[in-house]
DNA sequence: TACAATTCAATTGTAAGCAATTTAATTTGA
DNA sequence: TCAAATTAAATTGCTTACAATTGAATTGTA
């Protein structure tokens, strides 16, 4: 039929919409135990692996822009588990540190993938193909926004 | 390290979240042209396939509920592209109908799976495999919800 | 039949996302 | 050097998402 290509099920973002939606509903009792969101959680998590960090690698990190990240990181800094100053060296930008009791909220947070990966019916072999498809459009993806600067 | 499991590079969630909102912003050029956003364009998609749908039914089929629907399907409604009335059968349920125009408008969409297509570097088969894989969490999710009620 | 439970859409309030613009700071290069 | 271009964060305005609640309608059942 000449509106085949339209039907629901033959689209290919649809479910990756939706599944990265359902999936985040999964974070959620979790995450609430610790008063987070879940894209506060993922800040968090960059921030553990890498303090210090300015708001524009963090954004580079999560694929957010300041339009987002600057409202949400006022609102963890008004939790108290960061703060924000302006880089002495370079005073455009801005860096995010998490404080002591960020760093502790890490230790309550490591059983958080666990929990959220025991919803999730796939292998670890399945799982690794996901993950690696994914990471091949995001590939895609970066160089195509590095191009076009 | 004790907080391996915490690194981004080890989540599953987060490349699907964030590719999930990259391949989106792929659609947004060809959507502009329509002047839809693509939750309105999943909307339409659902509506071209099956006409005459309560609320509910197109809440069940994209996986969102009456708050996002609602004023989604007004603004649809206020474009002139779809109709909303109680159903006189059961005054609980809205229907959603497509107009003329929202019809016509399934010409112009035909092309656009195709374009975004172009830009997802995915084989046929990969493609394939990353849908099979999204739609088996995807059976698990539903199944759970439908389990609670 | 009554009435309790359920269902559906709408509403409320909160938190993202993101395009576009603005402002301040820095870098580039003529 | 100094004006133009670039960069970074913040802001504005708009559109989702979604949990929780409300209110109206329907269903199930004692």
């Amino acid at each position: 039929m000449q509106y085949d290509d339209l039907k629901l099920e033959r689209q290919l973002c649809f479910p990756m919409y939706v599944c990265s939606r359902e999936v985040i509903k999964r974070y959620k009792p979790f995450l609430d135990a610790l008063h987070l969101t879940y894209t506060q959680y993922i800040v968090m998590l960059a921030l553990w692996e890498k303090d210090d960090i300015s708001v524009k690698d963090l954004g580079d990190i999560l694929y957010l822009d300041s339009g987002t990240l600057t409202p949400l990181l006022k609102k963890l800094k008004a939790k108290q588990i960061l703060t924000l100053e302006r880089d002495e060296r370079d005073r455009r930008s801005v860096v995010v540190r998490a404080t002591a009791s960020g760093m502790a909220l890490r230790d309550r947070a490591v059983e958080v993938p666990e929990k959220v990966g025991a919803c999730v019916p796939l292998s670890a072999k399945e799982a690794q193909t996901l993950y690696v498809l994914m990471y091949k459009i995001l590939g895609s993806v970066r160089k195509r926004d590095s191009e076009q600067a």
